[in-house]
DNA sequence: ATAGTGCTTCAAGTAAACTTTAAGTCAAGA
DNA sequence: TCTTGACTTAAAGTTTACTTGAAGCACTAT
């Protein structure tokens, strides 16, 4: 269990020592103590951290991770409504990789069309339709 | 061809008024003809805002989706960067997917956590930890 | 004649998630 | 002793992508 200063956890989460006091401040990261003026993050809070930015990363939006966490102080009273957000949360991001699948087949069509522009132009020919090369609709 | 009002613009794909007014305001819908005082939209932009959407919802902020279109005014002078700026799109769709995929899994063992403790919760034996559920790491 | 509907403009307001700035504390090193 | 560097606070500022509000025009229905 070790100890560690504001720089030595931005360095180690990406975070920027703003965001950390930000996180702070909104009751996203608690219980840090000051030695003297200084913050001390601990073990602890790294994997508290962690956790953020694997919600972050998600799409999960801050009130809705500090709902979360809040719920985790009295898990007994509150393991129906985390469940639930999670599951939700869960659900969320199988629907936005769906999501992106499908329109990434759209950009990747574009890409290829551009491409053939590209030769088109190179070769003083005329520029294709989208839907000479793709068909309609 | 035929002409549509902003409302059934609006309904036809989900944006909304003021956003239809935005995206011209800005200069992403342009050629927006009025009949009196009324905005007429054509079938050209009904396709364009179809663009749009499969720019935004890829989340390519509105200053990149403005700066395809405008290389689209001119593709011979523009098509390498436009070649660019939907190839390095599509890579970000790619990388998103992946990162997607990657945080899912933990979601997904907070989920089967959470059960767990639930079924604990539920026959008053002690909340096993997540290190114990999932080993160490 | 009046009310309602659907549109118009322009300016100002909003939410999320920080960042920036200004002013100050504290300990270590030259 | 003085300066440097890492930290502190509190308040104001920033960005993105719209939304909202106020005031007004044009047409239709009563």
């Amino acid at each position: 269990m070790s100890n560690y200063s504001i720089s030595e956890v931005s360095k180690k989460t990406g975070l920027s020592h703003s965001a950390l006091r930000y996180y702070e401040e909104i009751g996203l990261l608690t219980n840090v103590e000051h030695e003297g003026n200084k913050r001390i993050y601990t073990d602890e809070h790294l994997r508290r951290i962690d956790g953020i930015l694997c919600f972050k990363r998600t799409n999960l939006p801050i009130n809705k991770i500090l709902e979360f966490y809040s719920y985790e102080e009295n898990l007994e009273q509150n393991i129906e409504d985390i469940i639930h957000l999670v599951e939700n949360h869960e659900q969320s991001i199988i629907q936005e990789i769906d999501t992106l699948h499908h329109y990434l087949e759209h950009i990747s069509d574009k890409v290829k069309y551009y491409k053939i522009v590209k030769e088109a132009l190179e070769q003083k020919l005329p520029i294709p339709d989208w839907d000479k090369v793709f068909g309609e609709k």
